[in-house]
DNA sequence: CGGCGGCTTGATCGGTCTCAAGTACGGTGG
DNA sequence: CCACCGTACTTGAGACCGATCAAGCCGCCG
């Protein structure tokens, strides 16, 4: 391993002593930036402007998309309290980007991660370290496109439940609409999953929102 | 841009001068390590495999992919002369890797790759682009998993036409099999949506792995 | 010439989409 | 507190696209 562990090392500057375990990119983010809300559905940035800077979720959840030009919608990725994300290799941002829910956002100018990643070693180590870890999402993203109807819900759902740290109960920031969007589905072959899965016990669905797993054995043998 | 403009320099050793204008990390690896000749469906590495070197294609293709646990397989990349491939987080590779057509491909030590980011900033500054390039691919990918076959096989044409730099003629190194694994589609599809291209006159088939374009407007309408 | 692998073509099947109602829920105003 | 509304979600019937199953074809190499 060489990502991470081995932060332990003085960090750089004038900085004395630094939290006592692991901390990324992430933290340096949040002291080079400003906290900002966004409402439910508000837009933090579209496709093809300016990425002049660089986000981190602290609360609520954000959609990142493309559209097609007849209006289909991908969702390339959610993200949730403590991601990073529209950290971009070009000038201009190849996703749009929306909160699903009201949100706080902190926002820091892409110049300064990049100069700090030119100062510092380990921020640049963790500049990296946070992309190929996006990298890693959008393949196993693309590996749930090839599958069945049923296959695509029931890995959404674990990964949910892995990222929600949720032990048996999920509670979706998500609309249908969104999730059809990111697993390729159509909104009714969602609902319609959801409901067979509840059928079958895997499941159950005390709010449309709220998904309790029953079995998951069940959604492992179906996510490979 | 970053990648290519690609193979018209001296392949590695005794070299000095660089080339006058920019070099990425491609030419920093080349000086790194050794070329190794592979046979067309030879592995280059597994899932799962530590993930201790990484690969540049001198000549030749390779297939990165992965493989659900009944067979499906989903090709992440194909890889031409000049790219990077095998750079990965954690320390084990989370795809398999195989030569397409008979390859030569360089292969470096990873930690040397690292250990050269952490001295050099313009090293470390070129491994993340390289990541944030790749990225940029896979979500375009997921893009393309959502589109109807006609339209994955125009937008396919029209990335390995940018790619091998053809300008109304290509000759594709992979197979329909390949091709179909790569779109999320099966080799019946893509045949006979080539088929049907080859009747609306946009491309032509002079044999099975050459592809003429020979109505570019057209496939860019499909593409998106 | 025969055989084999890669590709094409045809006929049918099935999963997901589409179109169309119907239902539950949350918020707002009376 | 309830009536109303709009939005989100569910459910149903039918169509369609791509998968599947099954031959055939072509080029290449022995």
């Amino acid at each position: 391993m060489f990502t991470m562990t081995k932060m332990e090392q003085v960090p750089a500057q004038g900085r004395r002593l630094p939290p006592p375990n692991f901390h990324s990119l992430l933290d340096t983010i949040e002291l080079m930036g400003a906290a900002i809300p966004f409402a439910r559905n508000g837009e933090i940035y579209g496709e093809s402007e300016p990425a002049d800077y660089v986000y981190k979720v602290l609360t609520g959840a954000v959609r990142t998309y493309k559209l097609l030009s007849d209006g289909r919608r991908q969702i390339d990725a959610f993200h949730l309290p403590g991601d990073i994300f529209g950290l971009e290799l070009g000038d201009t941002h190849t996703c749009s980007a929306e909160a699903i829910s009201d949100s706080t956002i902190v926002v820091v100018k892409r110049s300064l991660v990049m100069a700090a990643a030119e100062r510092n070693t380990d921020v640049a180590r963790r500049l990296w370290s946070t992309t190929a870890a996006e990298l890693q999402r959008a393949q196993q993203h693309t590996l749930l496109l090839i599958k069945s109807a049923q296959e695509r819900v029931a890995t959404f759902l674990l990964e949910m439940s892995e990222r929600l740290c949720a032990e048996g109960s999920l509670e979706l920031p998500m609309s249908r609409q969104d999730i059809a969007d990111y697993l390729g589905l159509t909104i009714e072959t969602v609902s319609r999953t959801l409901t067979q899965l509840q059928g079958a016990a895997t499941i159950a669905l005390p709010g449309s929102r709220r998904i309790v797993l029953r079995n998951r054995p069940a959604l492992n043998r179906l996510n490979d």
